[in-house]
DNA sequence: CCATTATGATTGAACGTTCATTCAGTCAAT
DNA sequence: ATTGACTGAATGAACGTTCAATCATAATGG
C-alpha cells in the first residue's frame, strides 16, 4: 500500500466484496476496515459516511465497466458490429469480476442508488448515451430515447450473466444458447 | 381486524409499504408494528424472526402474483395468445400493486432470496414452470429450460414496468414503445 | 345464567448486541 | 518542529428480540 490512492482503493474493494458476499447488511465498517488492512476510523478519511462509501464503490465500478467497454469499443466499425461487442465484452467483464456484478446487480435497485445519486454525472451513463445516440445517428437503430436503450439492453446482459453464474453447475444442460438473447435485443432494436 | 389472518396480513403489507418505501435497512420491526396497528412482540407470534417475515412478504406476493395471472390465463387459446395475455397481465399487476413490484425488485437479487428459500417449493414458479412447458408441449416456442425462460421473461417485464414508473413523469416523449418490447422476446423465444 | 378458571394472544418496556461515527493520542514524513 | 494521516477504544443511537404482565375470550362448574 505505498499511497493514498492504493489505501482508498483497498477500501472499496474490501466494501465490494462484503457486499457481493453478504448485502447491504453483511458490511459492517468494522469488518470493511479489518479486511482493508486499515483502522475503522480512517476510513473516514476517504468517505463523509457509510452511505458516501457505496456511492463511492458506485463510481469505482462504473469507471471500471467505462474504461473496459470504452477501449475495447471500435467506432470504425458498423453499428451492428459496435453492438455485439458491447454485448460480449460487458459479459466477459462481468464474469471476470463477479464481484462488481453481485454488487451492480443489487446496487442498481436499491435506495442507495437515489435521484440524488442518479442525477450527478456520470461517466458510464453518458459513454452509453452516446454510444446508442451514434447508432441512431447512423440509421442502425431506430429513433429511442437513448438513456431507455440502455437501460433495457444492460438489464438483460446483467440477467443473462446472473443466469450463467446460478445455473453453471445447477442444471447440467439447459438447451438454451444464452448467447442468442443478444440477437435476440439485437433484431428488436434494429431499424426494421 | 376480525381474525388472525388479517393481523398477519396487515404485519405484512405494513412492511411490505416500507421496504417499497426505504429498502430493508430502513424498515425496523417497531416501524412495521406501529403502522400495523400492533406492538413489537406481536409480529413473533407469527413470524420467528425479522428474516422470516421478509420471506413471509415474498410468499404473500408470490401467492397473489400466482392468482392474479393463473386466474387470467386461458389455457384454450393457442400459446402465442397466452403469452401475450400473460404479459400484459403481470404488467397491469405491477402497475396496480407498485410496492409489490419495488419489493420483488430489491428481493429477488438480494441475500434474503437465499438458495435455501429458492429450493422450497413455490406455487409461483411451479405455475410459470408449467406455463413455458406447455408452451414447448404445444410446438409454440423453442426447446428451452422452462425455469431460465420465466427469469429471461419475468426480468424484462419488470425491468419494463420499472422504467415506466421512474420516467413517466421526468422524460416527456420516449419515442419508445415500451409494449414493443413483448413483441421482441416473443419473436426470440417462438419456433423459428 | 352467572362466577370462576384456563387459555393464549397481545403488549411494550427492558435487554443485549451491533453498528456507524468520533476523537484524543500516536506515528511517519518532511 | 510541523503537518496530517492513522489508530482503535469509546460513545451513543438503533436495532432485533424477549418476557413478565395484561387482557379478551372461551371453557367449566354450580
Amino acid at each position: 500500500m505505498e499511497n493514498l490512492l492504493d489505501k482508498k482503493q483497498s477500501i472499496i474493494e474490501s466494501a465490494l466484496e462484503l457486499v457481493h458476499a453478504n448485502g447491504f447488511h453483511g458490511c459492517p465498517v468494522s469488518q470493511v476496515a479489518k479486511n482493508a488492512g486499515v483502522a475503522a476510523g480512517t476510513i473516514y478519511t476517504y468517505f463523509e459516511n457509510k452511505e458516501d462509501l457505496i456511492v463511492g464503490i458506485y463510481d469505482y465500478v462504473a469507471e471500471k465497466i467505462t474504461s473496459y467497454i470504452a477501449e475495447r469499443d471500435d467506432d470504425s466499425l458498423e453499428f451492428e458490429n459496435r453492438f455485439f461487442n458491447y454485448w460480449r465484452n460487458f459479459t466477459e467483464f462481468y464474469e471476470q469480476h463477479p464481484a462488481i456484478h453481485g454488487f451492480y446487480d443489487q446496487f442498481l435497485n436499491s435506495p442507495f442508488n437515489s435521484e440524488k445519486v442518479q442525477n450527478r454525472p456520470n461517466m458510464w451513463h453518458e459513454w452509453a448515451h452516446m454510444f446508442f445516440q451514434s447508432g441512431m445517428d447512423e440509421g442502425a437503430i431506430r429513433a429511442t430515447n437513448p438513456v431507455i436503450l440502455s437501460i433495457l439492453v444492460n438489464t438483460n446482459i446483467t440477467s443473462t450473466v446472473r443466469i450463467k453464474k446460478n445455473f453453471k453447475t445447477k442444471l447440467a444442460k439447459t438447451n438454451v444458447n444464452l448467447d442468442e438473447i443478444s440477437q435476440l435485443i439485437w433484431a428488436g432494436i434494429k431499424t426494421a
